[in-house]
DNA sequence: AGAAATTTGAC
DNA sequence: TCAAATTTC
């Protein structure tokens, strides 16, 4: 009986069918109608970025179809409010109950409650699961239960917890569907014509999608594991799990992925394997860390925007545009930097240990605000994912308290003898380098003059001088400290005095905005080809991006991306779309030829830049949630014994976005499960 | 050789 | 931080 009740089952980063608890609970219940919801106006500035968006529509078309072959349709619908948008759907299907799976980033969870909340005034019976991670974020507590600060203490109690994580559940054998024909779907748009014949290379390295995902993973199980802890030095991106975006996206879940390699880790051990063993606790520690991502989000809602030292805040960040644009164009003189940049910006794409180096370099060399390097990452990155992103950009930058020493400079000229001894990496990224002997490759300022000449290099002409000398860095790092010391220390004796004046603009309490006003250079190739929207677009563009030298709001500057509501589309500011290679002459052919068959020869970017920060001061309260009757913990800067050390988190992201609503509404947000 | 200092790696 | 590894004295 179809009419009797059905229940609506709504997917967003869970888009997989097995091991999905949303999904199986909805199944046991009864009848099911799937739904997908695409507001990505609700994510406020952090709009997922082009390759982003093509991932998930292709991820949607597979959940999609596997849900038909089960027997369900899946719902789609365009909206700027997924709390009305979910609604409609409750009346349109006649459903009494709803299932979802968490998510633990600031926003999610204040809409997760108003959605709990609205839909529980009407009498719908709201469910929602952990489908993300091993253990919910306020089941990892220490002896005091209080929630750990540092990733290792976390990681220790995750892997000696009393009980293991949830084994996964199999997929349904078939779905009972509900009646959805009074709730007709919208289409969704992902992409904008600009953008499609970049994406059209997205598709030949990788296949988004559920069962993909189940098959990179077991590729990865079968194949490089083994050799996860030997190969992990190596730039080379062909020894990692490719999994990131997969698991972004919910295609695969985390138990599976811990269940089954656990399971090979124990069958290495006893073949006596210390390699194999030795590679499955490294691999975990990955998963591991993501896991952290959410478990700070979840504890800090703040740390995507936010230092979690409170000294940070006082660092007299650099605001450079044009050392912002030398990173991202990969010409800051730093071959290893340079090479990971270029591939970035090339792939979506990049190792993990070429995150640290670039992120590393950013931060302390450069001394640029980390916020606009995660920003960029955001943009950019085939697996951006702001939980994990954040914690990575908060790490480097010394902001948490196991990060790096924050005035440690790592030099990439030895950390490119490191990790790409040979200059292999180097070498395929940066063409005008090709012909540069290794004993160089890393350092090319210290080359004699006649190999630079017979390599066909010029120093500042065709390959760039160090955008900024490593002492010189180091120098001025040390000096950035001890204003900052200073500033953090004027601003104890002024709270101490009470008063409220003083301090002022060095700290990042007022944020450092994002430079929205890239440019891009007008060069040869724009001209050629010819776009007709060039002239007015390429200020939204990041391609070729050279920075004007303002730091103008958004809001001020970029009425071109205004959202308009009754456009159904992703409103994706258009690209140009083009051939994009670093300048000098080496160009195209000389890239494309040396790409391996899974990377992408070309790419384009968009910025999705949208609401500038206009951050208010409102405090957030402590409070507890219900779980099937027992009591979860929620985050409490109150009650947290050591949030003195971190920055006051009084200020909000969420109270930036009027539709998040307020802080007090996670009170009663259920965690039935 | 053996202690001391320095560098490295980690999340 | 901090322990481990490496280099220096």
């Amino acid at each position: 009986m179809s009419g009797g009740g059905c229940n609506i089952v709504w997917f967003r980063r869970d888009l997989r069918v097995e091991d999905n608890p949303a999904l199986a609970a909805g199944v046991r219940a009864g009848a099911v109608v799937a739904v997908f919801i695409w507001a990505p106006e609700e994510e406020g500035h952090y709009h997922p970025g082009r390759v982003s968006r093509w991932w998930l529509k292709q991820s949607l078309a597979y959940l999609g179809s596997s849900l038909k072959n089960l027997g369900a349709t899946l719902i789609t619908k365009r909206s700027t409010d997924s709390v009305s948008s979910l609604l409609e759907v409750v009346k349109s299907t006649g459903a009494t109950q709803l299932f979802f799976n968490h998510l633990y980033d600031p926003l999610s969870l204040v809409r997760d409650h108003r959605i709990k909340e609205v839909l529980s005034a009407q009498g719908i019976a709201v469910r929602s699961f952990n489908a993300d991670l091993l253990f919910e974020p306020w089941e990892v507590l220490d002896d005091q239960g209080h929630p750990f600060n540092t990733f290792a203490a976390f990681w220790d109690r995750c892997l000696s917890m009393p009980y293991d994580p949830e084994a996964p559940l199999l997929p349904p054998k078939r779905i009972k569907s509900g009646d959805a024909s009074r709730c007709p779907s919208d289409t969704l748009v992902f992409e904008d014509d600009s953008e499609k014949a970049s994406n059209a290379l997205l598709a030949r390295a990788w296949s988004p999608g559920w069962s993909n995902a189940d098959k990179t993973l077991t590729t990865f199980i079968n194949g490089p594991l083994i050799e996860y802890s030997m190969n992990r030095r190596k730039a080379d991106s062909a020894t990692t799990s490719f999994l990131s975006p997969h698991l972004h996206f919910g295609e695969v879940s985390v138990r599976k992925v811990f269940h089954l390699v656990r399971m090979k880790q124990v069958l290495w051990a006893n073949e006596g394997n210390k390699a194999g063993e030795e590679s499955v606790n490294l691999f975990l520690k990955s998963i591991g860390l993501r896991e952290y991502s959410r478990y700070m989000s979840f504890n800090h809602p703040y740390s995507h925007e936010r230092p979690l030292l409170a000294h940070l805040k006082f660092f007299p960040w650099i605001v450079n545009e044009g050392y912002f644009k030398a990173w991202r164009q990969g010409r800051t003189g730093y071959p290893l930097v340079d090479a990971g940049m270029r591939e970035l910006w090339a792939t979506g794409w990049l190792h993990d240990r070429i995150r640290v180096v670039v992120s590393s370099f950013f931060v302390k060399v450069l001394q640029l605000p980390w916020i606009w390097g995660m920003k960029y990452f955001w943009d950019t990155l085939l697996d951006a994912d702001l939980e994990s992103d954040a914690l990575g950009w908060q790490y480097i930058s010394g902001t948490l308290p196991d990060g790096r020493e924050f005035d440690r400079i790592d030099n990439p000229q030895f950390e490119g003898y490191k990790f790409d001894p040979n200059g292999e990496y180097v070498r395929r990224w940066l063409p005008e380098l090709a012909r540069l002997p290794t004993d160089w490759i890393h350092h090319p300022w210290d080359a004699p003059e006649s190999v630079l000449q017979a390599a066909g290099i010029e120093l500042g002409s065709n390959y760039p001088l160090p955008i900024v000398e490593i002492d010189a860095a180091k120098a001025r790092l040390q000096e950035a400290l001890s204003q900052m010391w200073q500033h953090e220390a004027a601003s104890r004796a002024v709270v101490e005095n009470g008063t409220e004046e003083g301090l002022g603009d060095s700290s990042e309490s007022a944020p450092i905005a994002y430079p929205q006003d890239i440019q891009m250079d007008v060069d040869h190739e724009t001209l050629r080809n010819n776009h007709p929207t060039a002239a007015i677009r390429r200020n939204e563009d990041q391609m070729v991006p050279s920075m004007t030298t303002s730091l103008v709001r958004i809001e001020e500057e970029e009425t071109s991306l205004e959202i308009r509501p009754e456009d159904s589309r992703a409103e994706v500011p258009t690209d140009i779309n083009r051939n994009e290679e670093p300048r000098g002459e080496a160009s195209n052919q000389a890239v494309t030829q040396t790409l391996p068959s899974n990377i992408l020869p070309q790419f384009t970017f968009t910025l999705g830049l949208r609401n500038a920060e206009d951050s208010t001061a409102e405090s957030s309260s402590s409070s507890r949630r219900e779980r099937d009757g027992g009591v979860v913990p929620v985050w409490s800067p109150s009650t947290s014994s050591y949030s003195e050390q971190f920055v006051g988190e009084e200020s909000s992201y969420l109270q930036r976005h009027p539709e998040s609503h307020q802080l007090m509404n996670w009170r009663r947000l259920s965690q039935t499960g």
